[in-house]
RNA sequence: GUGGGCGUAGCUCAGUCGGUCAGAGCGCCGGAUUGUGGUUCCGGAGGUCGCCGGUUCGAUCCCGGUCGCCCACCCCA
């Protein structure tokens, strides 16, 4: 650690020596290779903004974490802390001339300015993947089986992970029907959120803190505790305005189930989501154990670009961080081992052998391979530990027997088979078949 | 923002009721091994014990502050 503390690295920010950038590439790779595969498009903004980008649209949650200051031209600024606004001034500005729906995907990295712990820093990198355009639940279920592949890809099943699935519209509706009063709701929202963690008796309490009465609450903390499918519909038969804010949900599930993903997703009537702009469907993707934080979190925002200025556009997406995600394949012990840094070891003895060593390298490395060697004159010996440390499959050996010969002897690292054969062979391009 | 716990070698940690207390394992470097590696054996480097201040003859140890990390709240991507 060092002493002297303006050096060091900020709070919440992250280094990445090569083992940990493997593992960051490991979780990108696997999001984009998911994201074109259901026909997404990448694109990126600047990490950047105004702050106004965020102070209305998001809600007021996520502006009071917000990374900001003045530049040096007066403008108040941010750093981004979602995509989504970022994305919907794009679409604003251009979406009028292009075909519906768009599909468009993002991996950026976004800033909040707030204490850190596990599984949630000042910086971090989320997959953002949206579909513009189109409001049919359809949508909603294509975008909630993007997230869910994103995670599978990564090696983790129905075991590991569920998405929870919810609608605000359906919420709105019971709220309506159990008789909680407007002004309540957005309080009452919040309530239920956390209603998971806190238990049926706090939950109860921090209603009736709202001032929200003794049946109303009732009816509540029984959905909160228990809120299956099948409770809330015997509940609330005879509520036209809830059962018919529960069929979007119950397409969502069919076409979920279509695809060969329901095990996948599970009803929950605590998934609200935090943020103002949500209108519909919501959903968020957990750890099934319950040791993490939410993987994942998206929904339904239809109108959202309008008041970025845009037309008038329904919108789903989701975000889906890394910090998160990367922890849980830490735990199952399926994140990558480091990528070796080389195929080919180019051995040379003395400094007589050197030049031809370099030629060696050279030709290996125009086929493409990648090709290290030591840089100072070692013996054999060291020089094959060098080569097994880094990772290589074969040695390319080169000393004054091969040298006098016209040869060069290589030795398959894994098997310890080693062949003596031309130079020309090697330099000509033969010999990138003997190994990986 | 609030409360609690913890900061000793690159990593994981031991240790001192205040006085050879600067330690282990792993890792790293070198040697055994100047034409054959991943094993083994031997040796070495590396630390103002997070930082600042206080108490004391003396502080890595006690006290205060501070910074950082972790946990729980708050909140949430």
């Amino acid at each position: 650690m060092p002493s002297d503390k303006s050096f060091a690295k900020l709070p919440g920010f992250r280094d990445f020596v090569p083992a940990d950038l493997a593992l960051r590439n490991h979780i990108f790779d696997a999001w984009r290779r998911v994201c074109r595969r259901y026909g997404f498009t990448e694109y990126d903004g600047p990490p950047l903004e105004p702050l106004g980008l965020y102070v209305e649209k998001s809600g007021p949650e996520i502006v009071e974490q917000l990374y900001n200051f003045a530049d040096k031209g007066g403008r108040e600024v941010a750093l981004r802390p979602e995509m989504t606004p970022t994305l919907a001034r794009i679409l604003a500005e251009r979406s009028r001339g292009m075909a519906k729906p768009i599909r468009w995907f993002s991996v950026p990295q976004l800033f909040r300015y707030e204490r850190s712990q596990r599984g949630r820093l000042r910086e971090h990198f989320q997959l953002n993947a949206d579909i513009v355009g189109e409001a049919g639940v359809a949508a909603d279920a294509e975008i909630t089986a993007v997230a869910i592949d994103a995670v599978r890809e990564l090696g983790l099943g129905e075991d590991d992970f569920v998405a929870r699935v919810n609608d605000r519209r359906l919420v709105t509706a019971v709220l309506d029907e159990i008789g909680v009063a407007q002004r309540h709701r957005a309080a009452c929202l919040a309530v239920i959120d956390k209603a998971g963690r806190a238990g049926p008796e706090k939950t109860r309490a921090g209603l009736e803190a709202l001032g929200i009465g003794g049946s109303a609450a009732h009816a509540l903390a029984e959905l909160v505790a228990d809120g299956s499918w099948r409770q809330l519909r015997d509940r609330f038969r005879s509520s036209g305005a809830v059962l018919a804010a529960m069929q979007p949900l119950e397409e969502h599930r069919e076409i979920l189930e279509a695809m060969g993903l329901g095990g996948y997703q599970r009803f929950d009537f605590t998934v609200v989501r935090g943020l103002a702009y949500y209108t519909g469907i919501v959903f968020e993707l957990f750890d099934r154990a319950g040791e993490l934080r939410a993987i994942c979190g998206g929904g339904r925002y239809d109108r959202l670009l309008e008041l970025v200025g845009g037309e008038p556009l329904p919108a789903v997406g989701f975000g889906m961080g890394d910090v998160v995600l990367g922890e849980l394949l830490k735990d199952r012990g399926i994140a990558p081992a480091a990528a070796p840094a080389c195929q080919d070891y180019v051995i040379w003895m003395e400094p007589a052998q050197r030049p031809l060593g370099m030629r060696v390298a050279r030709a290996l490395r125009r086929e493409g391979r990648s090709v290290l060697y030591g840089l100072r004159a070692q013996g054999m010996g060291k020089q094959l530990r060098s080569a097994a440390r880094v990772g290589a499959g074969r040695a390319l050996i080169i000393g004054p027997e091969e040298v006098t010969g016209g040869t060069v002897t290589v030795r398959d690292l894994e098997s310890g088979r080693q062949v003596t054969t031309s130079l020309e062979s090697v330099l000509g391009g033969a010999g990138h078949r003997t190994g990986r």
